[in-house]
DNA sequence: ATTAGCACTCAACCAAAACGAGTGCTAACA
DNA sequence: TGTTAGCACTCGTTTTGGTTGAGTGCTAAT
């Protein structure tokens, strides 16, 4: 199944490249026209009998050209792609100017790929699990209600409004606030186990509730936002004949709207070992969802270091032009890790 | 264009009613048959034929039924439907718990109403402008950044992280949070003048770029989510006909994505004095949208008090179910009035 | 004022025909 | 033995033209 022969490999290059472009079947004479091998289109009809016996192509009917298969874009995208790795996309990388808020980077980054590629996209925030905790701080926004702030490494800040029956002193405030701080500061969240809560609420007295209520705020900051999800471009879908159907655009874009199918895509996605360049194409049905059998999806994995990882992903028809949307990544990929890492540093 | 006569009122409405439900143009003889005037279909002609001529009804082309017109289904809306007032949609308000985050609440609100009605829905947050300051809270995260957490009425929480040169110390600190605090609480926004800022800034001493900074957080308080609309159920278009040919709906889901068309008629709406019941229809070129102008859009404006407003709309086709509809958003209205405000208060 | 009757219109549907891009195969060629 | 020209064949697409039927407007009778 690897060798097929240099000439085959052209042919089969040849067809991929061209139906990208135009996504109708391709013929041989159009093939031996392009291609500079010079076959006549007699020639090219044998070897694409051949490639398409071994599963690279296929016929959509008797009397039409062939288009590529899954193996066959497989293949493209594993050996005949020339990574002209240089000519990197323009993604302005002014945009990520110290824009405090980690959500703004993304929502513009995602919005800015859309645009780029003209395919749908997506990106999850990085999640915090595994994440420790910064700071923690306590104060009391009037009698009835007490206001509780978690910063997180990576400066992810959570808060919650905790009401409370009666007012709690200045002092109390101080104590629980050093309590709190001096106990959880620099614990992951997988870190804070029952023992020490118990020993917590127990230092804590009378005021064991408040505890209670901030240490779920703390886990709220992890189970909650583990699963933001921001979107662009899914509209792009309609540029694509083969897409727009409107069953399949009504369920791809649903796909996109509900984020669920996202999500299962994503932790899918990080789970499977990166490549070295952490990049990863699933073609048809070797997506984990069957949504998108019909599409290709890339995906890049970016790190903050300290395991905080997100997933980048370019949803787009089967004839993506994959050459361009896996540089694009790549590209933003190192961008994403430098700038947010440094952004959380500073 | 006021007075019809009795009879071309039901005539009128037996047409629209009958084509709200099949959404085929309906031709005499069906009238005839359904309205419980005894009329033969000659005669509903005559009475079509004047219809038309009036403008309230269309025919699409010679040998078709007729079709409301814009005029027509405004006619509708404003005399023809009877309120069944009780009848109230079973909007679960189980779901209305106090979930602390109103952000959730209004996800959840606008999924159900999608659910509920099938139309594509969009919820606008209560926007903060004109609402008070109620709590500012500086803390030290660590020696390079400062944690500045502004709470309004509403309990709406805003935090931003502020870099710093130099540490600054306990007590520093806690003057700048008692002069904060002190001299903001109890303002809007618009109440924060430039002289109020001048004397903070004197007497802020060399801190006064972080004041600078505190300030710019509230700033963005506002002008920031002033703008936060949650949708769902976009795809919900497909299941009508006379939207979802792909031009029309790509369109029309790209404004949910893009959410700047909805944001336009979020702000026509709230601007538009509200009628007595603060429920307000848009029919196809009525709309401010030029987007929207094959759909209806019904509207609600709740408030939480303060002049605190946050709308709540529902785009469908133009035969959508208006009563429904009018009925589900009405009842909604004052369940979020209430719940919403009374969460606000506990 | 209402209605039955009738001629007329026109989108929608369907089947047959024409089209043409592309193939597989065979036979000739280098 | 690999390449190519030629040709019959296939089959989706497009075109054409005829039929159908719902619905109308008008007229004449009630």
């Amino acid at each position: 199944m690897e060798e097929l022969g240099e000439r085959k490999e052209k042919i089969l290059n040849a067809i991929i490249k061209h139906y990208l472009e135009t996504g109708e079947p391709v013929g041989s004479r159009v093939i031996s026209k392009i291609a500079d091998l010079s076959l006549s289109s007699a020639t090219i009809r044998n070897e694409m009998a051949d490639l398409e016996e071994l599963g690279y192509i296929i016929q959509p009917h008797t009397s039409a050209g062939r288009v590529p298969s899954d193996k066959g874009y497989r293949f493209y995208v594993d050996h005949l792609i020339e990574t002209k790795n240089q000519e990197v996309a323009e993604i302005k990388d002014l945009m990520i100017e110290k824009t405090e808020k980690m959500e703004k980077v993304l929502k513009q980054v995602v919005k800015i790929l859309a645009n780029d590629t003209q395919y749908a996209t997506m990106i999850s925030a990085p999640s915090v699990r595994g994440n420790r905790l910064k700071f923690v701080q306590l104060s009391a926004v009037d009698e009835n209600q007490i206001l509780s702030v978690v910063v997180m490494d990576g400066n992810v800040v959570k808060n919650k409004i905790i009401p409370v029956d009666d007012a709690l002193d200045n002092e109390t405030m101080l104590k629980l606030n050093m309590l709190l701080n001096t106990t959880l500061n620099g614990l992951t969240v997988s870190e804070i186990n029952l023992g020490l809560i118990t020993k917590l609420k127990e230092q804590a007295g009378i005021h064991e509730d408040i505890i209670a209520q901030v240490l779920n705020t703390v886990a709220e900051t992890i189970s909650d936002d583990d699963l933001e999800i921001y979107t662009s471009g899914a509209t792009n879908i309609f540029k694509y004949p083969e897409l727009s159907d409107s069953q399949n655009a009504s369920e791809l874009i649903s796909a996109f709207e509900e984020k669920q199918a996202l999500k299962e895509f994503i932790e899918e996605t990080q789970s499977e070992d990166g490549e070295d360049t952490g990049i990863q194409v699933y073609i048809g049905n070797e997506a984990p969802v069957q949504t998108m059998k019909d599409c290709s999806v890339v995906t890049a994995t970016y790190e903050l270091g300290d395991g905080m990882k997100g997933t980048i992903g370019i949803i787009g028809p089967k004839r993506m032009d994959y050459e361009k949307v896996m540089d694009n990544l790549k590209n933003l990929k190192s961008q994403l890790d430098n700038a947010l890492r440094g952004d959380s540093d500073k």
